[in-house]
RNA sequence: GGCGCGGUGGCCGAGGAGUUAGGCAGAGGUCUGCAAAACCUCGUACAGCGGUGCAAGUCCGCUCCGCGCCUCCA
């Protein structure tokens, strides 16, 4: 399979430096506020590409940082007047919410920066025996000038950044462009003890400690993160490791791509954002629907172009989704209605479903191309339901392996992260008790499902009656309370409808 | 200014030299009492200008436009 690598600018051919072992590391959430689209899609993206690694038998171990202390959260906690260990605690939590929320599994190993400090340390101590940092005044830079390959992700040289340099001057650095790797705490600040005095570390040092400590190797397999971490970040980081260690930091740099709003980035600077919590309120009954709507949006588009966000492309995300529960339904439904025959056509949904699992495959191999992957799924369900208008009446076989295509459909949308339910139940409203109270009393009925079946049949009797305007009302209301009625050949089918008309909402 | 990415049908969005992407919305049709669902058909797209090819959204050059990074940032 083929990734894009940022450090090549080319797609390359996967190859694990230890045979089928991927070490993967993840830079995550700074906890100082609750997370935007934005966030959200590098964890998704990078989401979907750990479950399909695992998926292709990779033995992957995915580190993924929680910078629990740093200046944004120091002021935050000023802002808030707590510590900041409380900001960190209560953002890490609604952090963990939100992905659950969308369907992101956690990774193997998420540890925090404060929890990594000693090993920090011992690479500051590294690089100053080489060398590559110096002490001034409690704080410890990064001598970038004497590391050579300085600029080799970024694809720039230490003199144009120079040239173009907006940072202001520190007069402790040798140079701008050396970056702290340690600061010298401030009164009333989080502070550890160092050779240098108390302070904290820096930004960039976590990743690569963390790299060392937990994937406990000096070369790794895939590091990532959104596009804007190319530098300084991950350039700065390259400059410690492989400074540290001497040896390749990363052999394959995966990043993604924004999100914007109306053509400009998402970022807190900018003032733009959206944050899953507040999508998160705007679904609050239907959270799985949230999941399948926000992946939909973002896995439709490969995981390196930008999107512009909108919320008509969520509604309309979420409208993509439809034709899927749509076949479920259909499917959940044939399997216990329809009567079966003896004429086997298992074979020409075995060989669908083959091509599916084949084409799904080679799609997702190059460099994870979700887009062309979900449109295969598509394809598959239109090949689906025009088989299911060929043929009312299945086999045991058959049906079979009808219920074997729909486990397929399934099992490739769950690599993507996806939840549609298989099992398409009623589930009503409680409303219905209000709206059909007197119907309710008069059968004395607390089961809703009876009080449906008997609607449904004062409706078939209407209909063979030609009182169309009367089985209409009755499938109208129903409709109204959340329950979809659909004729179909072999009689009415019930479902819950995907939006409800709430009269006093 | 330096470095990098991109401009695809009404909208979103893959592809990247020759063959239907896919989704959403729309129009017409089949089925149906009507709906719904499903299926079929239609819109014949690749910023502009040159160039190289038998053949160019697809490669090269130029122009125009948009975006990102160069400062914290997914």
């Amino acid at each position: 399979m083929k990734v894009y690598n940022t450090l090549s600018q080319n797609k390359e051919e996967l190859t694990p430096l230890s045979d089928k072992e991927i070490k993967m590391y993840v830079c995550g959430p700074t906890v100082y506020g609750y997370i935007h689209i934005g966030n959200a899609r590098a964890y998704i993206a990078f989401d979907v590409i750990y479950r399909w690694l695992k998926h292709k038998g990779f033995d992957v171990t995915y580190v993924r940082n929680l910078t629990d202390v740093d200046d944004k959260i120091i002021n935050r906690a000023k802002e808030e007047n707590t510590t900041a260990g409380d900001i960190a605690k209560k953002y890490i939590e609604a952090f963990h919410n939100d992905m659950d929320v969308l369907g992101v599994l956690p990774p193997d190993i998420e540890p925090t920066a404060t929890e990594t400090i000693p090993k920090m340390l011992e690479i500051i101590e590294g690089l100053i025996d080489k060398g590559l940092a110096y002490e001034a005044d409690g704080d410890v830079f990064y001598r970038v000038r004497s590391f050579k390959d300085y600029g080799k992700l970024s694809k720039r040289s230490i003199d144009e950044l120079e040239a173009g340099a907006r940072v202001e001057v520190d007069e402790r650095k040798e140079d701008p462009l050396d970056f702290a790797l340690w600061k010298k705490a401030k009164e009333g600040e989080p502070a550890w003890d160092s050779l240098w005095g108390k302070g904290r570390p820096g930004w960039h040092l976590e990743c690569s400690a963390m790299s060392l400590q937990y994937l406990k190797r000096e070369t790794i397999d895939i590091h990532g993160g959104g596009h804007d971490l190319i530098f300084p970040h991950h350039e700065n980081e390259i400059a410690q490791s492989e400074g540290y260690t001497g040896k390749p930091f990363v052999k394959y740099w995966l990043h993604n791509g924004f999100v914007n709003i109306k053509k400009e980035k998402m970022a807190k600077s900018v003032g733009n954002i959206v944050t899953i919590k507040e999508l998160e309120e705007r679904y609050k009954d239907r959270l799985n629907d949230l999941r399948n709507s926000f992946r939909m949006l973002f896995l439709k588009t490969h995981y390196r172009s930008p999107i512009d966000f909108d919320d008509e492309l969520l509604t309309e995300a979420e409208a993509s989704g439809d034709g899927i529960s749509e076949i479920y339904k259909r499917i959940a439904f044939i399997i216990d209605e329809a009567p079966d025959i003896n004429e086997d056509k298992s074979v020409e949904l075995e060989e669908l479903s083959s091509k599916l699992e084949q084409t799904f495959t080679s799609a997702m191999d190059d460099d994870f191309n979700s887009s062309v992957a979900i449109s295969l799924i598509f394809d598959f369900i239109r090949d689906l339901n025009i088989f299911l208008d060929d043929n009312t009446n299945l086999s045991r076989a058959t049906k079979g392996a009808l219920v074997n295509s729909r486990n397929l459909i399934n099992k490739l949308l769950l690599l993507l992260g996806f939840n549609f339910p298989i099992e398409i139940k009623l589930n009503l409203p409680p409303k219905i008790a209000n709206t059909y109270e007197e119907f309710a009393k008069k059968k004395a009925l607390g089961d809703v499902d009876k009080m449906l079946q008997e609607l449904l049949e004062i409706r078939d009797k209407a209909k063979a009656n030609k009182e169309f305007s009367k089985a209409d009302q009755i499938r109208d209301e129903l409709n109204a309370i959340g329950i979809k009625i659909e004729d179909t050949p072999l009689g009415p089918v019930a479902s819950p409808s995907p939006e409800p008309n709430y009269e006093d909402e």
